[in-house]
DNA sequence: TAGATTGTTAATCGATTAACAATC
DNA sequence: TAGATTGTTAATCGATTAACAATC
């Protein structure tokens, strides 16, 4: 039942699981187990059927779950069953193509603006949305009630956009900046930073023997470089 | 000491180490501990002690670590000590904006070329990157050694992708396809997933009451259905 | 030497998996 | 009813944190 507050890593299950049961749904597939939903997502069936367990009981024991019941559940679990108002902040190359991705593809968010402060992008349209100078964004904000913000500035001037923007408040930011960024209790930031991913990706790229070869290699070197250093 | 295969959640932090050692070598600062790279990065400087323990002893009892000679070591076993050969499939608006992204900021990787199957972006080029059809793909990923991928497809056309770029020697995929990929064992898959990244951060933007309010809602028209739907 | 900070082992915490009773 | 699959508790596994001896 119900529980108190769910871990991260359970609540980034649960879109996974809409998408699947989206897709379940577009084939009239109306029933689904949790060993069938395993397969489709990688998590194991027990963990599914925890996971669920968290929000209430959705399944029907010896049947399966109602793909179309749950659907409309995680929906609502995750905040779906509303358009969620959002903005995106930095008109760059990433934030022009999330803007464009999500307009296109994402029925569940609705971009109300994308802000710069370059004035050679101010007064544009992407995909129909208003690019804004980002002195304008405390008034939207605050006019549509926006809780979500997707952050694609330089890391430099990151934090003093997230503080701006959470003083007229924003809770919750997605943050593409290769940054570190503070912000008070209750405002969630999340951090995809692709270039973090990039280089965790290359360790698996690179052979093991290969990675141990290279950090045995000039140690002696580099050891006596280290000694100057520290003194 | 040197350690069996390190866990995920270790090697995803690396690179955070290493962009802060980074940021610290380019103000001129020598020595840091584990102290100053926890309140830098947010990981406690236990764990950052624990995860740089798998790999040697790379500090200094009493000092602390030095800079230059652990981003040194972080880039040795990250596998950046040498510029990673990448390649990009899709040269749609994410693929582009991580093209230009990466061959501005990122100087530890080469994008050798960006595929697509659209006639119209073919022959282009994005910042110096040419894009080339993607039959060509197996020619150039035999030719240049490429162990690692950038997948910016439709979902629709991504596993078909993998399967091609795996033959022909491709180890290390970073996937932004909304979709669960397959691969042999030994072939690494990172998801980045942006439509999950902001769905879960939705779920954080709506407060907790709200969430079990609407869960409690419809609930008995919904069970109705859910009862109809069953039988 | 005294103070500081690493490297490492032991204790704790949390998340996943196994198992099974409940029940359709 | 028999077979199947959920919901949930108990057991296991892994990751984080605490503690401290080693040592600069």
């Amino acid at each position: 039942m119900t529980s108190r507050s769910v871990s991260k890593t359970v609540v980034k299950r649960l879109p996974v699981y809409l998408r699947i049961l989206d897709n379940l749904i577009r084939r009239d597939v109306e029933i689904v187990s949790s060993r069938e939903l395993s397969l489709e997502s990688g998590f194991s069936a027990e963990q599914i059927r925890k996971d669920l367990a968290y929000f209430g009981a959705f399944g029907t024991r010896g049947t399966g779950y109602n793909t179309t019941f749950l659907r409309d559940k995680l929906l609502k679990i995750i905040g779906l069953d509303q358009k969620t108002k959002i903005i995106i902040i930095g008109a760059g190359h990433l934030g022009t193509a999330l803007a464009r991705y999500n307009a296109v593809n994402n029925p569940y968010v609705d971009i109300v603006a994308i802000f710069d402060r370059d004035r050679r992008v101010i007064g544009q349209k992407i995909e129909q949305i208003r690019v804004l100078p980002f002195q304008q964004a405390p008034e939207i904000i605050r006019r549509y009630h926006i809780k979500v913000a997707l952050i694609t500035v330089p890391a430099g001037s990151a934090q003093q956009v997230v503080d701006e923007i959470i003083k007229h408040g924003v809770t919750a930011i997605l943050n593409f900046a290769p940054a570190k960024l503070h912000a008070p209790e209750g405002v969630h930031i999340h951090n995809s930073d692709l270039t973090i991913d990039l280089q965790s990706l290359i360790y698996y790229s690179t052979a093991e023997e290969e990675r141990l070869l290279r950090l045995q290699q000039e140690t002696e070197e580099t050891k006596s470089q280290k000694m100057l250093k520290l003194e």
